[in-house]
DNA sequence: GCATATTTGTCCGTATGTATA
DNA sequence: CTATACATACGGACAAATATG
């Protein structure tokens, strides 16, 4: 009873440690999902005293959180000018497509070799887009979509992979708010893609991965080409 | 400890490197190197007040830098305990060659596909290994070694798959550092690497990319499989 | 081109909370 | 349980760079 009281303490105690998160991360946090939902659109100058105040934080602390942004690359670092949130160019929007091909892909692939795939996350995920697209929730929708393609990833249980995938789709985001506005709205954009993310997951359960990876290739360039359509041309990649 | 006071000793001298603007980025840099150097061995607890004195910089500042360590996984942050130098586990090093054999598989394959790739700096850090050995800088090998991956995931010449290889490479150095004095040395371990990344080099410029594809694969296996076998021993998770 | 105001970069002092001997 | 050491976070200060009129 000892060793189970001491052992189960000692569990609480690394819990404790691993949910707590300091000031820093918690800011971090909403600023990523302020910025990431669009409410804080790409070319925004983040002044430190301003959103400072509003979070009520002191510099110090803000200052942590906007190394953090940086490093995912979802906000610009230039010296005594202060952070601002990032603007893709269509050559980095390039990349990252380029990046989801490689991870995606390999995802799948993964996936095949082990066999024993859980797929009700996948599944779950098609399930959200498909009810949010019913009622009309097109921001939900997209929001699946997403999810969807995490949980993708996910099949292929490594940590780094996920965390890659993440911070990448993150960055994505960035460019669906530089044309947001345009011809591309997010129903536009992620409606298409419910059916063939319904037929992968049909794939999938049919265990037909290679077939899958193909059409996911497909897919990636199909969404890719979509996006640096809706950038106006001459956007080409600029040296600031 | 030996190993902290003499860090210690070189953070001091390279003090002055620190001139002007961009003092959290420059310790950020000299901090990755001394840890992927193996100067600050994993486990090091690195405290606020030592390492900024010993840089110099406040410990604002500092923290900052810790921010970005952490970010990149070369350092874990305990809330109110500080921050060590990671202990990679024997999962983290099979994560990382996992991604590994995506990131150099899939360049290597996108290589391929383009055709015109420019071969020079792949060859040059191969010769860099094979004179480092020749003249028994075993260190150097080990350097040179990783430079020629890094350069094989260049040919694809993707900013962002550049950046991940870096970030990758940094964080597996830290497991070489774990089973340093072990049998594995730096020599026996990159040594019999050389003649696979000259037969590497002579495939793809035979444009012979898919088979240079398959033996980065086998590469990468071996390599995995070394690595973790020289984990073995002392493999016991190490709370604090 | 100049003078001024604003903002960032960096450091310091300090109060509080947390972990550990 | 107490004491000590250290991380956390804040607020103030000043220099340096930038933006503004």
């Amino acid at each position: 009873m000892d060793s189970l009281s001491t052992a189960s303490a000692v569990l609480k105690s690394q819990r404790q440690r691993l949910v707590r998160s300091g000031t820093a991360d918690r800011v971090t946090e909403i600023l990523r999902e302020q910025i990431i939902g669009g409410l804080l659109p790409p070319g925004t100058r983040l002044s430190e005293e301003t959103i400072g105040e509003a979070l009520g934080v002191s510099r110090n602390t803000l200052r942590e959180a906007f190394r953090l942004l940086g490093h995912e690359q979802l906000v610009v670092h230039e010296l005594n000018r202060g952070v601002f949130v990032r603007v893709l160019t269509a050559d980095a929007v390039t990349d990252l497509y380029l990046l989801r091909q490689i991870i995606e892909g390999s995802a799948l692939e993964i996936a095949g070799r082990r066999g024993d795939v859980d797929l009700s996350a996948v599944l779950a995920a098609v399930e959200a887009g498909e009810r949010a697209a019913a009622e009309g929730r097109w921001q939900d929708l997209a929001t699946a979509d997403l999810e969807f393609h995490q949980e993708i990833v996910a099949l292929a249980r490594s940590p780094r992979l996920d965390q890659l995938m993440r911070r990448l789709l993150a960055e994505l985001r960035l460019a669906f708010h530089v044309m947001s506005g345009s011809a591309t709205s997010s129903r536009s954009f992620h409606e298409p893609y419910l059916k063939r993310n319904r037929r992968l997951v049909r794939l999938l359960q049919g265990k037909r991965y290679a077939q899958a990876a193909e059409e996911m290739r497909a897919y990636l360039d199909d969404a890719h080409a979509q996006l640096i359509a809706a950038f106006r041309p001459g956007e080409s990649e600029a040296a600031h």
